[in-house]
DNA sequence: TCTATATCCTTTGCATACAAACAATTTTTT
DNA sequence: AAAAAATTGTTTGTATGCAAAGGATATAGA
């Protein structure tokens, strides 16, 4: 009834865990130096595509709870990444930017994605890593 | 430089984990009813394959890491999924079980994960089915 | 305008994750 | 056998992840 050696390569939920566990891995590390998390390094990402997003808004860009991402904010916060600035025409909402220290780290910061996504793919061949996109776009 | 609308949908680590979050999503609504989680689930699926194995051993066959196994498996002690036995030769050993309640659930549980599998893949072909394991496993 | 509803964000509670340090116990070395 | 090294499992600390509830504020509808 259960050969779970013989099962786990053929589920999904398994499957897709763990090699999200090992790319997460990966890119953790690169990060580690840098004193980032995968999760800020999101963050700021979004922020770098446009400064002063509500949590609301870059919560739904990379679909993520809002709940987890009041947490991450507030780290980051602490930790100098990003600044956080009272809306004017609305006392709810706090709008969010890069800190300093952040955009100076940019170019760096974004070639590490870049790097991990490489080595990510590298055994993977041109064609294969374009199936594999459409294959995750398309389950998401 | 950040254009990320663009480069989030290239990004393996982001795409694994949205895809790895839906998945995991589905499965976990679908164990909701039975007050298991996903990692508790694949415990048992472990323990029905080869019942009495030690931590470590679970560990590794799960591919997980063992600070995070100990506090499952206490929660599964606690709520009665599992029963844990001192090995007589080693006393830094713990055999583990599932329990009766585990085992009378047993065909609905891995039924479930069948269906969550199902689900899943529903949308692709069985060759793009075949491809993706491949690939994921390829890349784990 | 005043109340009902909706929105934004935080907080709480629980469950992973994983690094690092540890206690208990075995095994290996010398 | 005594000391050193390895193994097993737990604990601690930090960071997600998400459901559910809550507080503050804004907007809609009567």
């Amino acid at each position: 009834m259960s050969n779970l050696p013989e099962d786990l390569p053929e589920c999904m939920v398994f499957l897709l865990g763990k090699a999200y566990q090992k790319a997460h891995g990966d890119f953790s590390r690169r990060l580690r130096p840098y004193g980032l998390t995968n999760m800020q390094h999101l963050v700021l990402e979004g922020l770098w595509y446009q400064p002063g997003m509500t949590a609301t808004e870059l919560s739904k860009l990379l679909i993520l709870d809002k709940a987890t991402l009041s947490g991450v904010l507030d780290r980051m916060t602490e930790t100098g990444w990003i600044i956080k600035q009272p809306d004017p025409e609305d006392r709810r909402i706090q709008r969010i930017y890069p800190s300093e220290q952040a955009n100076r780290l940019k170019p760096n910061l974004i070639a590490q994605r870049q790097e991990s996504n490489r080595e990510i793919l590298e055994h993977f061949s041109p064609e294969e890593c374009i199936l594999f996109k459409r294959l995750l776009r398309d389950l998401i």
